[in-house]
DNA sequence: CTTCCGACTACACGCTTGTGCAGTAACCTA
DNA sequence: TAGGTTACTGCACAAGCGTGTAGTCGGAAG
């Protein structure tokens, strides 16, 4: 399928999958180098290290995330996700996770763009900083949770259709309350006392 | 604080706190054995491998979260979390995403009460199955990326005034909608155009 | 043809990992 | 006091890790 390209970037294709599939610290170089049919001192010729193969793989996913869909981190929009796409999400994301500071730089986009976005809205939110960041990192959830969700839901999720599912499942998710105002009004109250007790202590 | 505890109960908590910190492959029974002050053969006395240890963790906070709320899997109710009951999930939720079958069995109950709570409820959902799911998950995010979260909200959200600004934005989140009904309509629209085109290929 | 340089491989080094195991100290039972 | 089980330590082992490095191959430049 992709045997026709140069082995640099077979070797990067094949980190970022293996990278996404077991995390940074799960995916050896040597199993890395299997994956792109080379020698593992190859790897090293050309990115140095491990960290700089990822290095570069950050860079790459980024730029081509970027390319792809201008404005990236609104995904908002949830569709026009091909395989290819939610790859390269969940591999930005894992490393992410596991302390890439391209990947945090990523993360302050979304949050900048995430403000941005609560501008454009009439909703009423007490703490923007904190509300701005649960949406932000509920939505990565679907993605770092992926194994999670494929078994919920009984079929791969980067299938398209089982994709689609959840792509629909949000939606109902964000354009209706999931608690009644009573519940809503309950649980403040409630959060308050907490709060005010912590404080007294 | 808790130097007190017998050596295998202090090895058990700082599995705990060093799997839910680092993952399970990234905590080492050496380190795991310092951080109880014993030393790594005891750990091996007592739970047998690192596997055995893990599984003896599972068990036991499965078994104390479900002891302190008896149906500790709805955090629908997100409040009441204590710094311990917070670590504790954390590690559960942890050790389930790398593969642990009580966690497994974890997500499944928490998928069942999702579905109980749905029947509850008026709300309009296309698709329960993946609904549960999402919502479930988005859930299990909030820990998952607690670093992420620290980060953006510039404090520990382990601190409790710092984890009520996190609930207090998931209230703000799950009692209104996000989006309008046309911005619904629409994405639900490119949606079905999506799967269509995909059915046709 | 020679020279050179990048692509590429094979192999070995030092380190860390989980595990195996012999040996010691403490404690209960008879 | 003697004996056996349990708690506990220290060390050695094989395997796997990232990395270093000497050396082969092939094509372009002179």
């Amino acid at each position: 399928m992709s045997s026709d390209l140069t082995a640099r970037a077979r070797i990067r294709d094949a980190a970022i999958e293996l990278f996404a599939e077991r995390g940074i610290d799960g995916a050896t170089v040597r199993d890395i180098a299997q994956q792109a049919d080379v020698s593992s001192g190859l790897l090293r010729h050309h990115f140095g290290s491990k960290e700089g193969l990822r290095d570069a793989c950050d860079e790459w996913a980024l730029s081509e995330l970027t390319k792809i869909s201008g404005q990236f981190t609104e995904f908002n929009t949830l569709d026009g996700l091909t395989p290819r796409v939610q790859q390269l999400q969940r591999y930005l994301i894992r490393s992410t996770m596991d302390g890439s500071p391209t990947g945090a730089a990523m993360f302050d986009r979304m949050l900048e763009f995430g403000h941005q976005w609560l501008g454009t809205t009439e909703l009423k939110v007490a703490d923007p900083e904190a509300f701005v960041a649960v949406v932000a990192v509920m939505k990565m959830s679907l993605f770092t949770m992926r194994d999670l969700l494929s078994r919920a839901l009984g079929s791969d999720v980067t299938e398209p259709v089982t994709w689609a599912r959840m792509l629909q499942a949000t939606l109902d998710l964000f354009s209706q309350p999931l608690i009644t105002p009573e519940q809503a009004l309950q649980a403040r109250a409630a959060l308050d006392r907490l709060t005010a007790g912590e404080e007294a202590s």
